[in-house]
DNA sequence: ACTATTGTTCGAAACATATAGAATTATAGA
DNA sequence: TCTATAATTCTATATGTTTCGAACAATAGT
C-alpha cells in the first residue's frame, strides 16, 4: 500500500469527487452497510463533473492503480467500488499518527 | 480544510517524508504526547533526504498552505510541528466514509 | 558593524499531469 | 450480423510541479 501514490490519486479535485461519490453511493433512506453498498459505473460517474467519458476513465484508473476502487464488468457497464481496506488502512494511519506514544521515560 | 489541498501536500514523496518525520519526531524509547511533541527545524527535516534547502523550504510552505504543518520560529531556526485537529480530521474523514450507514429501509 | 547560520524568494529548466477527441474494444439487443 | 451503448487506449496540447542555484532577509554571537 503506496501512500504517496494514494495520495496522488485524491490530490484532483475531479478525482476526489469521483472517489466520495463511490463511498456515499447508498441512496439517501437505505440503509448501506458495506456488504450491501451499490456500485457505481463509470458513465455515472462522471455525471455532472463536466469532463469527457475518456477523462473519468484515466481518472479511474489511477483510483484503482492506487488500490483505492475495485472494477468489475457487468455486463456492458464496468461497476466500480472502494476497496473498504483501504479506507481503514488510511483512517489508522492518520490516528496512529496522532498518538505517537512511546514507552520509556519523558524528556 | 481543503481535502484536496491537503492531499496533494502529501501526494509528494519527499513531502511525505518529511510530513511523517514531523509525526514522529520524538526520539524513540521516550514518551511523547501532543503536548510535549519536540518539534524540528526545516533543516533537520531535509537531512538525509539529499535535496536543496530551498526546496525543503518550498515543500514546507505547501504544508503549511495545506494547514498539516505550524511554524514558529524560534531564534535562528523555524520550528515546525504537526497540527493534531488535521491528522484528527483526516482520520475521521477515511472512517466515515468506511460507515455509511444510513436510517431507513434496506434497497 | 561584521560574520556565520538558517530560511525564504525568485527565475529557469526538466519533468509530470489533466484534458479532449479520434480510433478501438467489448457487450447487449434487434 | 448490424447497431447502439459503455468504456478504454492513444495522441497531442496545455498546464502544473519539482528542483536547483543565486540572491536576499533575519537572527545570534563576536
Amino acid at each position: 500500500m503506496n501512500k504517496v501514490e494514494i495520495f496522488k490519486a485524491l490530490s484532483n479535485a475531479h478525482r476526489l469527487a469521483i472517489f466520495e461519490r463511490l463511498c456515499n453511493c447508498c441512496e439517501a433512506g437505505t440503509v448501506c452497510s458495506l456488504e450491501t453498498a451499490t456500485s457505481m459505473c463509470v458513465g455515472d460517474l462522471g455525471k455532472t463533473l463536466d469532463i469527457a467519458p475518456s477523462t473519468v476513465s484515466h481518472h479511474m484508473k489511477e483510483l484503482y492503480r492506487a488500490g483505492l476502487v475495485q472494477m468489475e464488468r457487468r455486463g456492458k457497464n464496468i461497476d466500480c467500488r472502494v476497496v473498504p481496506e483501504a479506507l481503514q488502512e488510511l483512517s489508522d494511519y492518520f490516528k496512529q499518527s496522532l498518538k505517537p506514544i512511546k514507552t520509556g521515560e519523558p524528556k
